[in-house]
DNA sequence: TATTGTTATACTCTATAACTATA
DNA sequence: TATAGTTATAGAGTATAACAATA
């Protein structure tokens, strides 16, 4: 147990922050930098960025699915998703059309490129989550995710 | 277990969005930004966010911190920290010294009203996190901040 | 009147370069 | 030459109000 000399003064090692890791959010929040990073790093190549990478993956799985669907779905506020699919459409990675059936709904659908573009990110998705939780054994990262499920489902 | 009828296309119901739910990165974000939201409920009346309460924990298990030890520690960039304590030092939260013994560095201390706010705080977090938390058990917190600090911990 | 989506905008958070003063 | 801290600034993420088109 008492592996380590104590240090005389608190800047000499490491900060004590036993308070803030007492609580579930800080824990949360230092994780989720981690994860974060090692999405970026990866996701850099295929040029997306975490939301939008979320919007064509739904999209994919939800083909027709209108903005406020999609909105409420991502926890995306509808003037961002606005701008987002601004920008995804551009590329080429989706399309817009007016519902002929309720003319105030765009259907979002994604392109052959954008489709096959989501393939290959999800795989990169995937590799960054592996090299996030690569401590934690196939057991703790299901545990990991039921438990984080249930602070966000209602 | 079946309980409610099939829809027939996806925007009828809910979105699936089964393939981030897979991806422990996704799940993360999520449970942030509830925990994020109870936060900030609570902290408004103590005019404190994350950081900065982030801040004033570490400060006050760590009197006469110096700068760099306490970005490290948060993992806050220094011209981030430097504005954040400028902000915490103009309330009368914390005092900066330069160190006698380098006078490079600035000792970091919260104030006597600093670390009354701070206890304050840490009630109105501690509450937060209950908040957010509040379908764990207290084995299933543990065990999740457990798990949350192997991916972050080196 | 209510809803879908858009535009414009502002505010926070985060990141980087360039600087100062000390060592 | 290196380090602690600062200033200025730019970018991304997020939030709200006001609007247009449609229901």
């Amino acid at each position: 147990m008492a592996s380590k000399p104590a240090p005389d003064n608190a800047a000499s090692d490491q900060a004590d922050q036993s308070e803030l890791l007492g609580l579930v959010g800080y824990n949360l929040r230092r994780a989720y930098l981690v994860i974060q990073s090692r999405f970026d790093e990866r996701m850099e190549k295929h040029d997306l960025r975490q939301a939008e990478f979320s919007v064509l993956s739904v999209v994919k799985s939800n083909p027709g699915i209108n903005q406020k669907a999609l909105a409420e779905a991502l926890v995306v506020a509808p003037p961002n998703l606005a701008t987002l699919l601004d920008r995804l459409e551009a590329r080429g990675l989706l399309t817009r059309q007016r519902n002929p059936e309720d003319k105030r709904a765009q259907l979002v659908e994604l392109t052959t490129q954008g489709a096959q573009l989501c393939g290959r990110a999800l795989k990169a998705a995937v590799n960054a989550d592996d090299a996030a939780v690569g401590r934690l054994s196939v057991a703790e990262r299901r545990q990991l995710k039921a438990l984080l499920r249930k602070i966000f489902t209602d």
